[in-house]
DNA sequence: AAATTTGTAACATATTTTATTACAGTATGA
DNA sequence: TCATACTGTAATAAAATATGTTACAAATTT
C-alpha cells in the first residue's frame, strides 16, 4: 500500500528534519508533497511503529523527529518502507513440470538478493542528515 | 505494461536457449510461464525490435534466438524491458513553492541513478548463458 | 485447401495505488 | 468548560496499471 512509499517517507522526515523544533501537522506536510494527509498520517504511523518520530495529538499537535538524523541510514528508511529492490516476478506460479518454470523463481531470488546487498550498502552510507542537507 | 517483463523475458530468452534448434510457439512458452500467449507475443516483439530474436510466422512457426547466449548481458535485457532500479516517487508533483518539495524529486532521482549504476555493474557480468546454465 | 502459428487490436477483468469522507478521541487555550 | 484543531483509523471510492481474453487477418507448412 503506497507505492512512493519511500519517496514520501523521506519526505516527510526531510521536513521533520528541517523543523527540529516544531510538531508539524500531516496536513502541512501533505501540502509540501501534495498528498493527501491521511496518506501522510498512515506513513507516520508507520515511523511511528518504529519509534523514528513521536507525534502529539489534539490542538497544535502533529509530528517531530524523535531520533538523530546522522544515525538514521537511507538503508534503514529503505527497510522501514518494506521496499527491496528487484525486476519483479511472473505474477502466476510457473509450470513446475518445466525445468526452467520450476526453479526460475529461485534463481530470480538469488539475482535480486544480490542487487539488494549492493544497493543496501550504497544506503547505508548515507544518513537523513546528509540528505536533508543537500537541500 | 506488463511489471513482470523482466522475469517474463528472461524467462523466454532461457527457453529459447535451452531449445537452440527450435522454433518456440508462444503457446508452448506461456505454458511454462504460465501466461497468457498473447502476452508471450507481446514480450516477443520487444525482442524482436531488439533483434535479440527472429520469428516464423505460419504453421510450425515460433520463435528462435537470433544472438550469441554468452554475449547477451543480464544488463541488456533489463534495458530492454524499461526497467529502472528506484524506489519511486510520489505520485503527484510536489509543492514547487516549498524548498524541499521543490527539490526533492532531483535529489532522488541523483540517488536512484547512482543505484542505477552499481546494479548495471552486477548485471553486465552475467550472461544469458550464464543465467540459463544454472538450470 | 486445411491446419497452425504469428501479429495485433480491442475490450474485459483484476489488482494495486491513491484519494476522500467520516468521525471518535485527544490536547490546547480562550 | 467549550470551541477549535489536531491525530488515528476505518470504510469506501476512484484512478491507474497490469493481466487476461477474444477475435481475426496474414503467413507458412504439409
Amino acid at each position: 500500500m503506497i507505492s512512493g512509499k519511500f519517496a514520501i517517507t523521506i519526505h516527510i522526515l526531510t521536513l521533520l528534519h528541517k523543523f527540529p523544533n516544531d510538531y508539524l501537522s500531516s496536513e502541512f506536510i501533505a501540502g509540501s508533497i501534495n498528498l493527501n494527509p491521511v496518506l501522510v498520517r498512515k506513513e507516520i504511523a508507520n515511523l511511528k511503529a518504529h519509534h523514528i518520530v513521536e507525534s502529539k495529538e489534539g490542538k497544535n499537535g502533529g509530528t517531530k523527529l524523535a531520533v538523530n538524523a546522522a544515525e538514521l541510514t537511507l538503508k534503514q528508511i529503505f527497510e522501514m518502507t518494506f521496499e527491496t529492490i528487484g525486476l519483479g516476478f511472473a505474477k502466476n506460479q510457473p509450470n513446475p513440470d518445466c525445468p526452467v518454470g520450476k526453479n526460475i523463481n529461485q534463481h530470480l531470488e538469488n539475482l535480486y538478493s544480490e542487487m539488494n546487498q549492493k544497493v543496501s550498502l550504497q544506503l547505508e552510507g548515507i544518513s537523513l542528515e546528509d540528505f536533508s542537507n543537500q537541500f
